[in-house]
DNA sequence: TGATGTGAAAGCCTTCACAGCT
DNA sequence: AGCTGTGAAGGCTTTCACATCA
């Protein structure tokens, strides 16, 4: 069975949406709840959970604490990901110094190639030379985050290739070449900004739309 | 004519490239080029493009500055944009500082509601409080960077809306409940960060699949 | 009875082959 | 001759209707 990918991005969703309501004290919810809280069909609720099992009770609905538990194993979240920083100027220190990374990332390494910021505190370490990448990364860190300049991102993702980087969350406004078993997730706000840009100008370019 | 909204976010890249193109003194490309740098088939850079109109010259290709000028006009980045920042914290200040906006993007406020940080200067302003975005977005604010706390987006949103904001750049991993006349993209690197999780647990998810 | 789980239909996006220009 | 532009085919994703089971 093929899962599509968008299913993936909605069942970290409806995780979310089950942490809210755990917090709330609600203990059971439904297709319909989770639906209307992510904002698509109760349809593609059962369906995006059907991909991987069947988690729910027919004629009653889902127990929050279950469903939690299975899309957080689904997702890979019941283990802890090693992850580091690469780039330290400032979007790379936020991140340092995030607090948010729950029990399922830990940050492990914070790289850098300029003299001046190498030995530097952040968040919980310090931060290194990316030379040393392939003495850190194996057995300690699968996923980088990728915060350099634009120019210098594809020679650093070559890096953490080379060093065994398991997977690549790309912050620079560039399409990456890595070899395909290494995935890369781009987080890329300039193209979201740029999107908004469009959409406000095409407040009606969903219907009909010829130039 | 419908447009693919998957379309727009490749339009993006394409511009990219030929910015990168135009700065190594390349006048002339082809769809195949383009297709190659944005890791895409030619036929999907023509399509795309051909959603808008046509661009290029049969037999020879594209000039790198006229089908980057039509880009940025598709796009609506031939205009300036007034920006600002709700919620000053490690990203808001981050994004305050941020150089790379371009020509299309301006920074024309920033907001908090901590007393704290109102006052405050930050990149090219003031932080003032939460309370002026009536007096300040009318005719000079069309995009919210929102970077408040995840549970006090939801409120904040409202309020941008209030003030007549045109579209949201959401940060926070929340579902924004809008108006479906403002548009909101989402930058949202936890769940980037989760589903490379699945990725890297699933490597072979493209292809069989059953549990 | 009532909400889930799912095969099939509908709809949308991508791929393709080739017509159309220069 | 060669690359763009595009209608149509193909394939994937979403929607739907209903069978299923507590």
């Amino acid at each position: 069975m093929k899962v599509p990918s968008a299913a993936i991005s909605r069942l970290v969703t409806y995780l979310r949406i089950l942490e809210e309501l755990e917090a709330k004290g609600i203990h059971r919810t439904s297709s319909e709840q989770l639906a209307e809280e992510a904002q698509v069909t109760a349809f593609q609720v059962r369906k995006d959970l059907s991909y991987f099992g069947s988690y729910g009770t027919r004629g009653v609905g889902y127990t929050v604490p279950v469903l939690k538990r299975e899309l957080r194993h689904i997702l890979g979240l019941n283990r802890k990901w090693g992850l580091c920083i690469v780039g330290m100027g400032r979007l790379g220190s936020a991140l340092a110094d995030y607090p948010g990374f729950g029990e399922s990332f830990e940050l492990r390494g914070f790289f850098d190639i300029d003299p001046e910021k190498i030995g530097r505190k952040v968040g919980s370490g310090v931060v290194e030379h990316l030379d040393l990448l392939p003495v850190r990364v194996p057995g300690r860190i699968e996923i980088a985050l990728l915060t350099v300049p634009r120019e210098e991102a594809q020679g650093a993702a070559d890096l953490l290739v080379a060093a065994g980087i398991k997977g690549i969350l790309n912050f620079a406004p560039v399409v990456l070449e890595v070899p395909k078993e290494v995935p890369v997730e781009n987080v890329d706000f300039l193209a979201g900004l740029t999107r908004l840009s469009f959409f406000i100008l095409n407040p009606k370019w969903r219907e009909e739309m010829m130039e």
